[in-house]
Order: structure tokens, then sequence, then C-alpha cells
DNA sequence: ATTAAAATGAAACCCATTTCTATTGTGCTT
DNA sequence: AAGCACAATAGAAATGGGTTTCATTTTAAT
């Protein structure tokens, strides 16, 4: 599969935000520079594929809003999310891969995915 | 705080349904069985104050529909959620709990909560 | 019984996402 | 280069949880 235009400029997107982003955002941020970027559909298409692709990873905070970010390809991580600021930290390692052999073996159960993020207040919050 | 009649109607029906269940859910079964039960409003705000009571848990599956449970007071749980069944196990513990301490000191973030369910494909789904 | 506060129901509203339909763009064939 | 088929796109409308509003009813306290 092949990168549209409209995946491309999604992605340019995420490569320049460092944050969470959710599709309104990307594409508010799309049509803010130029006029006839493509429409919402098209991000959310676009998003959809390069998740699917592994080049993205589709986080869900719980808020009923999806938020997209740049992976390195096939990988993913999870996030410390500050209640306060709402900045996230990146979780260096996945803790669910360990345990999927030990889920396995205790409960029958092939794990295939997984969603995990945590809340609370980041240092820089804490120490206001 | 007092329970309301609303979260008593409320609290039956988790009670009797040993499933995830949703507001919608939730509000039908009420529904179906008396046709003056509780409307919708008052259900969600029932799970709201049963939620903030500790006596029930929501659960996001990140479908965008959240699911409720009945749950120990104070207590809390994870699923292995069957992508085939959709039958949902309950983990006999949490992850999350022990490796707070881990983050306050690696990140000097203040864990307040977390969202963990597990997807993939139970024993009996296997078995077929 | 009177009155203030809490709870309720119905409808309106919000907003992310999906669907639908028509249009545009792209590459391929001849 | 013209025609053709199909993928990609836009934009509007529909969908569907969920939330808010507001008028009404119920509850609790005095």
């Amino acid at each position: 599969m092949r990168l549209t235009k409209g995946c491309k400029k999604v992605l340019d997107v995420l490569e320049s935000i460092h944050e969470l982003s959710s599709a309104q955002d990307i594409h508010g941020r799309m049509r803010n520079e130029d006029d006839k970027a493509p429409g919402l559909t098209t991000v959310y298409r676009s998003l959809e594929s390069l998740v699917s692709e592994g080049l993205v990873q589709a986080v869900d905070l719980g808020d009923g809003e999806r938020r997209y970010e740049l992976v390195k390809p096939g990988e993913h991580h999870h996030h410390l999310v500050c209640e306060s600021c709402r900045q996230s930290v990146h979780l260096d390692q996945c803790l669910i891969a360990e345990l999927e052999e030990g889920i396995r073996h205790k409960y029958g159960f092939q794990v295939k995915g997984h969603i995990l993020e945590i809340f609370g207040i980041c240092k820089v919050c804490t120490a206001k």
C-alpha cells in the first residue's frame, strides 16, 4: 500500500506536533495553513490506514476523543497523562508485553492487543 | 450520601447481570421489566454517583461506549476481553498498583488512576 | 403543612465519527 | 493524446453516545 496525498499531509502534521492530537486537531491545523487541505473525512480515513500500517498509534484517554501519535513503525507505547496540564510522558517500555505469556498460561487467553494509559500529576505540576 | 431510587434500580440490574453493560443496556433492561422505570438521564446520573461512591466501576473498551460493572466497594479490576465472543474474564489483581511506586521514582509522576484492558481470544474460542 | 433542596424525565443539544453521494484525480490502455 | 476504470476525496447529512437544560415532581427538614 502506497501513501496517498492525504496520508502524507497527515503525517506531516503529526511530525510537526509532538503531542497527542485528535483528528479534528489535525484537520484544523491543516486547514489553518492551507484552505483547501484535505477534508475531515479524508483525515479520518488517512489516520485509519496509517494506524493499520503501524506508523501511527491511536490513543484512547477515555474522554470520547481518540488521539493519534507517530510511532516507530510497528511499535507502540503508553503514557503518563497529567490531569493538571494534560501533557503526557511516554513510558519507555510496554508493561503488558512481558505479561502475555503468563496470561496465556493462567487463563488460556491469547493476547492480541491492549489499552493502557496512566493518569495522575506530573513532576512539574506537583512542584507547583 | 444516600442511595436514591434510581441508584437502587441501577444496582439491581447490575446485580442481575454479570456482564459489562452500557448505560443504554441498563436502561433498556429496566424498561423491559417496568414501563415507567427511570429514564436514561437518571441512569447516567445514577451511574455517575455509583462510580464516585466506588460501588461501580466504569470500563472503557475503546469503542466509544462506556460499560459499567459492580465491584466490591473501592476496588476495581481489569479484563481480558475476547474479540470473538466479547465475553470478558476478570483479572484477579491489578497490574498497575505495584508499578505506582516505581513510576513515582522514575518519572516523578503521582499516579491517580489508569485504564487497562486486554484484548485477544479466550480459551473457549481458541478451542474452536 | 410549608418550603427549600434534590431527583427526575423529556427534549434539546453537542460533538466525534460514519455514511452517502457526487466529484476529482490518477494511472493504464490503446 | 483520448478514453476508461478505479481509487481517493469532499462535503453534507446522518448516526449515536453522551450531556445539558429546564420545567415538574419528590423528598426531607423545619
